[in-house]
DNA sequence: ATGTCGCTCGAGGAGCGA
């Protein structure tokens, strides 16, 4: 099966490059963040219309999440965790045994911010969550957002992002949580030595400079890191008229 | 290296978040 992950930054602004890349790869699941919509004005049927079901979870004007997935499959939506408060930042589903959860991590401001400790808190909350989850069920894929670059490799001027937001020591450290209770960054471990981003700054044509971080990401827990046979970034997506910041994170895994 | 995008409110552009 082929899943995916994007930060699509307004669903509506970005709907036709992602209904293409659908029509085009058939994927089975997607997970989008940044939907930036009211529920009752997200844009359902133009999926619908290409044999999708979608679940999402939004608000107006910031954050959101949404699940897209074949029609035909039958998934179960998972209770969220509770968090700090109510910004729509999660959603999950158990699709045929596997769960399939997906977050748009608080991007945190600047180092020691109130945001900065809002993220970690938010963070927090999640592996507690992962933790009790994965006593019922071990096969996770955790995808989305993170917005933390977990190494200098994932940077692309370690000297200009040393202790910034997305790369300070409070989020990697946060980051290693996540492999200590047993989940693999799939993207790193099939490619050790890639040094390839998933955004760039719209400012100061940060793409065409290739000023990257790799802040969106597919962890696995234990017994589905050897599930994943490829994983890839879409960057073509970065590069249409009004693109999202962010480039498409895909994987494929055995059914 | 204070830049650019998307959104809201409300009718033009300021303010917020990323």
């Amino acid at each position: 099966m082929k899943i995916a992950t994007w930060n699509v930054n307004s669903i509506r602004v970005r709907l036709t490059h992602l209904l293409d890349w659908i029509e085009h790869e058939g994927p089975d699941l997607v997970s989008v963040q940044e939907t930036k919509v009211a529920d009752e004005s997200f844009p359902k049927l133009n999926f619908t219309e290409l044999g999708y079901s979608a679940l999402y979870s939004g608000q107006k004007s910031y954050n959101g999440v949404a699940i897209f997935f074949k029609n035909d499959i039958v998934v179960e939506e998972l209770e969220p965790p509770i968090f700090p408060d109510n910004q729509k930042r999660f959603i999950a589903v158990n699709m045929s045994g596997v769960d399939f959860v997906n977050v748009y991590v608080p991007n945190g401001s600047s180092v020691g911010s109130t945001k900065y400790q809002y993220k970690l808190d938010w963070l927090q909350v999640l592996i507690d969550w992962l933790k009790q989850r994965l006593k019922k069920n071990n096969k996770i894929v955790l995808m989305g957002d993170f917005n933390i670059a977990p190494a200098d490799i994932d940077v692309h001027d370690v000297e200009r992002w040393k202790d910034k937001i997305l790369c300070s020591e409070g989020e990697r450290n946060i980051f290693e949580q996540f492999k200590k209770i047993g989940f693999c960054d799939v993207y790193r471990y099939l490619h050790p030595c890639d040094r390839n981003f998933t955004w760039w700054d719209y400012r100061l044509n940060g793409f065409a400079r290739n000023w990257g971080l790799r802040i969106d990401h597919i962890l696995t827990s234990s017994v589905m890191t050897p599930v994943v046979t490829k994983i890839g970034i879409n960057k073509s997506l970065r590069e249409l008229d009004r693109p999202s910041d962010h480039a498409l994170v895909w994987a494929d895994l055995i059914t």
